[in-house]
DNA sequence: GGCCCTCCTTGACCCAGATCAAGCGCGAAT
DNA sequence: ATTCGCGCTTGATCTGGGTCAAGGAGGGCC
């Protein structure tokens, strides 16, 4: 752990000033609460490439993604591997009640997690009704992200499911960034080419010539491997099979 | 609604003698609670083929499920579907807080629901934290359910995706049926070829082929087509790419 | 009995995406 | 400056599963 994680870890210290105050499991929580929750929290750092818990180890902390970006991965005894949750700022990680990690958790990107101790937690769940209510909402949104990509995996073309993780990332990343509306979306993607595959249910290769695809046929424009821009993205949507604009307009 | 439905619909008023009494969302309500939840529920039948619920659809109940089988479907507009659910007795139907159906939810064998108006479940939901918590537990379930299926749909191959749904439908039955644990399991398929394609992102052809061809290597046994034998549960989870398992030893 | 209808099977052919293979670009290490 | 290694691209070829098409099997109804 070096000197600039230690600083951010010394400035996350007060969830007043967290930036997932109000997206994460804490969300509701009132003064109170949160100041239970800070004696059984603590900070964890990551680099990008780092294994944050293997499928099948034991797991005694829950926990929140601060910032940076972490994937669920499946791993059958072949190799062949499913990346089944992209875990975004203020995403849940663990399950209350059970006792060792079902996946793998991957930090994709530099990660900071804000981990609660799980038997502390789990407590503390059973007395504040505002923590067990947000988890309940965020666990339905995770799952109807989940059986979204399971249309994705089961039903759409290689072309289809490049633009739809696009459109997802995309969508998120203007969330994120509050930018109002309308003109060309630009970000950065996330992912190497190779965890592109492994979310889509591709191979590296295929998700190579699509997006040199998509590119030639004028739905992005890349800088570099990793910087998108999306010119239109009414087209990305089409593109990604779903017509119906999928929520951006108020 | 006919005669027999309607006995039925008598005989199950008290939800004392209710079959998914300890495990549906109100597995968890004492005798105060289960007599409040009395006050808003009422029963509906359909039929094998009906569809209880459009996607986009106002939806005014939650419900459970009593018996029967009812599938979660999602439709792009070019007719493609995915089924994102297979939801079985006590398996829970809606979000509270959420106003229309996101699925097309279809009765697949003839089926009873426990249904609650959704105004006054969720005002109960508020109060009696012994609901949202078997909820929140259900969804965990279902989540990692979605996942498990995310690599069902990426990563296997037709053969492997047959016998992952055979396995998970012969666990289940296993399980219901209490059968002690050794022996060939025997059970009827509750899904058409075609369901059983629109569960895995197959087409029908490739079911009905694949379901020959694990029949003409003795993985399954099949009278009729829908009376299905399995001589060696071990060796259909080594043909559905799961090695371990899957937890069927005590 | 015969007819129809739905569900299913099987065959022939095709194509999207996997596989195998070569090589590029670029930053880091030497 | 050279080499290494990793992430990525692109080409050539192969193949699993899709598509199109033709029946078969059973069950309900006249």
């Amino acid at each position: 752990m070096n000197k600039l994680t230690d600083d951010l870890h010394h400035a996350l210290q007060d969830c007043g000033s967290c930036p997932i105050r109000h997206r994460a499991v804490c969300a509701r929580c009132d003064a109170d609460e949160l100041e239970r929750l800070e004696e059984i929290k603590y900070y964890r750092s990551f680099e990008a490439g780092q294994t944050v818990i293997w499928s099948g180890d034991r797991m005694d902390f829950v926990g929140s993604v601060v910032s940076g970006i972490a994937s669920l991965t499946q791993t059958m005894e072949d190799g062949r591997t499913q990346m089944v949750g992209l875990l975004l700022p203020s995403d849940f990680v663990g399950r209350p009640g059970r006792m060792s990690a079902a996946y793998d958790v991957v930090a994709t990107t530099d990660l900071v997690m804000c981990c609660f101790r799980k038997k502390p937690f789990e407590a503390m769940m059973l007395e504040t009704p505002h923590i067990a209510q947000r988890l309940l909402e965020m666990t339905l949104d995770e799952l109807d992200a989940a059986r979204e990509w399971m249309l994705v995996l089961g039903r759409k073309t290689a072309r289809e499911k490049i633009a739809s993780l696009l459109s997802i990332i995309a969508r998120r990343d203007a969330s994120l960034k509050l930018n109002g509306t309308q003109g060309p979306l630009v970000f950065d993607l996330p992912l190497t080419r190779e965890a592109m595959a492994d979310y889509l249910g591709l191979t590296l290769e295929t998700v190579s010539r699509q997006m040199s695809a998509l590119k030639r046929d004028g739905v992005i424009r890349l800088e570099g491997k990793r910087h998108v821009t999306i010119p239109d993205f009414t087209r990305l949507m089409t593109e990604a099979g779903d017509d119906n604009d999928g929520g951006m307009m108020a």
